[in-house]
DNA sequence: TATTTTTTGGCAATCGATTGCCAACTTAAA
DNA sequence: TTTAAGTTGGCAATCGATTGCCAAAAAATA
């Protein structure tokens, strides 16, 4: 006996207070079309009986379940979980249920997830894509199935969905050029995989800023998938161990390789940002109390989940599918601490 | 034209086939009542007309969504999105989905957040209650709608539900006692709101660990509601201020107070560990980076996740709803750094 | 009092998948 | 050849809320 006794439906109420259902209905949605009395007394009845309405059965009868996919990375990376702490405060307020899902980086899985939110019938999908490289047919199928599309940070390029993105290029340049402005002539760049898009940008921004300033682009500085922490230092280690070694580093991906860059360098004896420049990406909270404390680069990652929520319900909720995607880009900020300031 | 075209449905591959719907929902779900070579074609088109099964008449049908809902007070908390990407590696083998919801620590809005999961239906509502003091007839109201429910971390002692806590007495008591054995004779307590149970927990071990070694319980060691950055450096300068200051401090709320002392520490010219021990809670990965590094506890935050997710499918998704419930409770780990290392 | 308008509320179809029951058909055994 | 056992697949009810349509009742108007 699994369900002792069932729950109270609108049947039950019509029936114990000899009505119709569909007046239940009516009145438990507030219609106009029951009388005041009669909708008083239904309420009533319906709170004694501890009714509670059956969403399953409105939604497959409506066609909508009010319910936003949520597919990123990992849950429990402080970019992510800010952003998807900031959709959850607009998408609260308008009564929608946000599912999670996790790819774990990994293309097959988050294919899955997408296919499974399909299934679901939700009424948006918000992905910011894998790393580990793979198609996007299963974000064309989002799109078949006339389920609206968000995506974010790391996107398609080539489709054509809203997109909520980060300037990373930009905010590239900025800080590669603060470092020149700091004195620094040779400046390596931790890459991330270059199949995503973001990282792409990152390159590109600190290509732009050398060449703006007149420096040689050398590919001796330039690490390929230097984008964990063990990587980077790694990478480091490779770099400060050159005869001609750089003297400033851009982790282009992500603080926590900034951190494993201030690591061996604490560790090899180099001072910063006296002999070595670092600058991180993404403004994690540790950056502000290493010693040095590290530059970086601020993404507003809550209020970027505030957007995708405000995007969805202002632009796509009751519009017409094919209405023009609009592609909205923040720009980060540059955040100066004492790893890069050597005047 | 918001859906300009419907979805494929059963019927629409029956109508095709001109065979019945029962069939092709049966091929679907993989019958063995349907025979294999009708089973292929069934597959076929259903590929061919690109089928996507209605979950929501699905889920209508069967009375379950295969859905458990979360409420955490913040998800952008390392501690708690560990727990839910622990939890979603468990339910996504199990083709379960996660609803998130956050309580923003206000009982009002945890009330909202579980009323609508009541509503969805969800198989199952796993909670860790908001720091705001409230009733707890929200959580009578999941029981009685017979919906499972699992408490984590913060929970309602009096309610008799599956709970997953920590050990927080014990892990408290072990951090106090360890600072005794390295020489700490005043050791001041900065503790939580204490309508939470953890936090009382945690002031529990305090209290027995100092009263195992025969130290004096001072009041005016013990500071309440420190449980911010802010609150904690606050109360550190008061407690530094004093004429006969502590010479450890247990930020027992978490490792945001610990480096709220630390910083207060660090700026009043007091050396940690020598003058001063500090031991926080949590193991925010912060803390190893610090200088010093800062003693702290380890949650197992993922790993709980995961035990909370092996908790519902192997107690409780089949089982009876009046079983007897079960209590987990998960030893916390000492994690001894720099901060209280003087020997 | 007769007629029109407005309220109120019931009937029944619908959303799409599932499943118990039964009939038709096939295969095996007698 | 006849009977029994086993397969295959159709019919129709079901899950619970919603809503278009219509009728009865009440109120307003002539």
């Amino acid at each position: 006996m699994k369900t002792p006794q069932k729950r109270t439906t609108i049947y039950d109420i019509a029936k114990k207070l000899n009505i119709a259902a569909s007046s239940v209905s009516r009145a438990l949605s507030n219609s106009s079309k029951v009388n005041p009395a009669t909708k008083a007394l239904i309420l009533k009845t319906a709170a004694e009986m501890n009714y509670q309405q059956n969403v399953m059965a409105s939604n497959l009868r409506k066609g909508s379940n009010r319910t936003i996919g949520v597919v990123v990375p990992r849950i429990n990376q402080g970019y992510f979980s800010n952003i998807i702490a900031g959709m959850e405060d607009i998408t609260y307020n308008k009564g929608y249920n946000l599912i999670i899902c996790q790819s774990n980086e990994l293309h097959a899985r988050e294919v899955d997830c997408v296919n499974a939110l399909i299934n679901q019938h939700v009424n948006c999908i918000v992905i910011s894509i894998a790393a580990e490289p793979g198609g996007h047919e299963h974000l064309q199928q989002v799109l078949d199935h006339r389920i609206r599309l968000i995506q974010f940070d790391r996107v398609v390029d080539e489709l054509e969905t809203f997109k909520v993105i980060n300037d990373n290029e930009r905010a590239s340049s900025e800080a590669v050029s603060h470092l020149i402005q700091q004195g620094y002539q040779r400046i390596a760049l931790l890459e991330g995989p270059q199949n995503l898009d973001i990282f792409r940008q990152r390159k590109e921004g600190y290509l732009s800023a050398l060449r703006k300033h007149g420096l040689p682009i050398l590919e001796e500085l330039m690490c390929e998938n230097a984008w964990t922490k063990e990587l980077s230092a790694e990478a480091t280690r490779k770099l400060l161990g050159m005869k001609n070694p750089p003297d400033a580093i851009f982790a282009s991906t992500s603080d926590f390789s900034a951190l494993g860059v201030l690591e061996v360098a604490t560790q090899m004896g180099i001072s910063v940002p006296e002999q070595l420049g670092i600058c991180g990406y993404s403004n994690e909270p540790f950056t502000e109390i290493t010693s040095p404390s590290i530059t970086t680069i601020d993404q507003y990652s809550f209020s970027m989940g505030k957007t995708i929520g405000n995007l969805f319900f202002q632009e796509m909720e009751v519009a017409d599918l094919h209405i023009e995607p609009k592609i909205m880009s923040i720009k980060p900020k540059l955040i100066v601490r004492k790893s890069t300031q050597r005047s």
